[in-house]
Order: structure tokens, then sequence, then C-alpha cells
DNA sequence: AAACTTTGATTACACATGTAATCTTAAGTT
DNA sequence: AACTTAAGATTACATGTGTAATCAAAGTTT
């Protein structure tokens, strides 16, 4: 048996096509064609290509519809979102996310939005922690 | 005249070097081997093709020793990470910091010091834009 | 039914990346 | 001076990635 904990990465192309599915889905290729393409410019095949790796990695799976398949993902956004956060925070700031708050508040980052957004995080943090 | 428009991207392997290499500079090939394989095993020839390739890019540079090099960084860990931030946060999160943060405050991500420092920034923030 | 079209499958191909081994040359040893 | 090391340079090679083109089959059109 192979225990298979190898876990593939997503490049950065196969990222834009999943996060046009993430968009909505399920979704036929052509439709995930169409919505690339109001952005950049992939030819058809490229997309394609990128579906069927995501597939292979199995990031997303279909459904057979009469010729044409319907894509959904198999991950969740905010589960990868979660998990990239993470890396990076632990790659880059030792696993603490304020650093890198920090360098979004000097270097311009912050808008007061973000900031009552923080704001508010941190209350309903100490509601809960406390 | 190559407007030369093209940055690099550094790899994930080539990454572990660069921040051994920031750990303490200027330093040499085996000092740099050292660090790192107090975590992981790499063969030396593998770290020498890695340094070779961050010069490649003009990430590192190295002053002639003797036989051997001083390698130091061209690029500031701050401002690497920065951009680094910068991307993921615009990738992930529509360039906004506060749903990154909400992600490590929902499952697990903040301890005390963190919303601490994260309330001491704020303070901070308000202080210069208000 | 024959031809054309559209969909996914398969193949292609250059450059990047992970992981070294071999080559060359200067420096230290005997 | 000849021999052995050790440092970086060059070469290697499988797998990944970006970017398609070609192939095969099913559906549509005339």
């Amino acid at each position: 048996m192979t225990t298979d904990t190898e876990k593939p990465d997503i490049s950065k192309t196969e990222f834009e096509v999943l996060d046009a599915l993430w968009n909505k889905f399920p979704a036929t290729a052509s439709e995930i064609i169409q919505r690339l393409n109001q952005n950049k410019t992939w030819h058809e095949k490229t997309v394609k290509t990128l579906l069927s790796r995501l597939v292979k990695k199995q990031v997303i799976d279909f459904d057979k519809q009469q010729r044409s398949y319907l894509y959904f993902p198999l991950v969740e956004r905010s589960t990868y979102n979660q998990k990239e956060s993470k890396s990076l925070v632990s790659r880059l700031f030792g696993g603490k996310v304020a650093p890198l708050v920090a360098g979004f508040a000097n270097s311009d980052g912050l808008s007061q939005d973000d900031v009552d957004e923080l704001k508010s995080l941190i209350k309903q943090w100490e509601q809960k922690n406390d």
C-alpha cells in the first residue's frame, strides 16, 4: 500500500484557474475560460491543460455532463487560504502574524477599514479568550 | 539596451539558503552549509548549486576571499518579506490584511502576545493617521 | 450519411527546480 | 616539485511548469 503522503503544490497558473472556479461552481471548461479571459489572455488549450493537471493533483474533480465536464473544487478556498497564510507567516515571520501586519502598517498598506476590522477582530478574540 | 524588467523568482530551496545567509553575513559556503545542516540534510554540492543560482539571479553576491567566497545578500529580508506578504494578501484576500488575521483568529493561530502587538500597532497607526 | 465542430486526451517542448556528480584549478602537504 | 585537498564552475538528469498543438471521439449541420 502506498501511503501517498505527497501533496503536490498548486502552481501559480493552476491557482488562477482554481480561483476562477471557486468564484462559481460547478462550471464547464468554457465558462472558466471565459472568466479568465476577462483579465488575461490564455489560450483555450492552456486552460484545459491546467484543468487536467488540477484534476490529476486531486484539487478539483468533475461530473460528466453529456460531452463536456462540470468541474468543481475539492478544496475549499478558505482552507487553502488558511494553509497558505500559515505557511507564509511561519516561513517569513516565525509564525507570528503581528510582524506581517506591522509591515503593512509601515509602508502604506493599512486603510481605515482594515484597522476597523482588526479592532473588531481583537474585540471578538478577547471576548472568547479571556 | 535590454531593459531587463524580469525578476526571476526565488525558489523554495533557494529561499532556505538565503534565509540562512540573512541570519549572519557575510558568510562562506561552508558556514552556510553548516547552518543549514543543523536542520536538514543537504549535500554540500546542492547548497553550492543554490548559492550559484542565487548569485545568477542577483539576489546575493560575494567578495573573493583567498580561495573561498564571502557571500552576502543583495536583498534585505524586510524588503523581501514585505513583497511576499503583499503578494499573498493581494492574491488570496483581495489586498486586505484583516481577513488574513481573521483566519488566524479562528482556527487557533492568535496568541495573547500577537493580540498585544496588534493593539499596539493599531494605537501607533491611529496616532499617525488621524 | 458525410463533413464539420467541439470536447477532452495525449503529446510536445523549452525553461525552472531539486539534487547532485564531475571537472578544473589553486592551495596546502610531504 | 609532486600529491592531495578543497573551492567554485560546469554538466547532468529527472520532474515540474508554462504554454500550447495534435489526436480521437462524440455531437451538430447540411
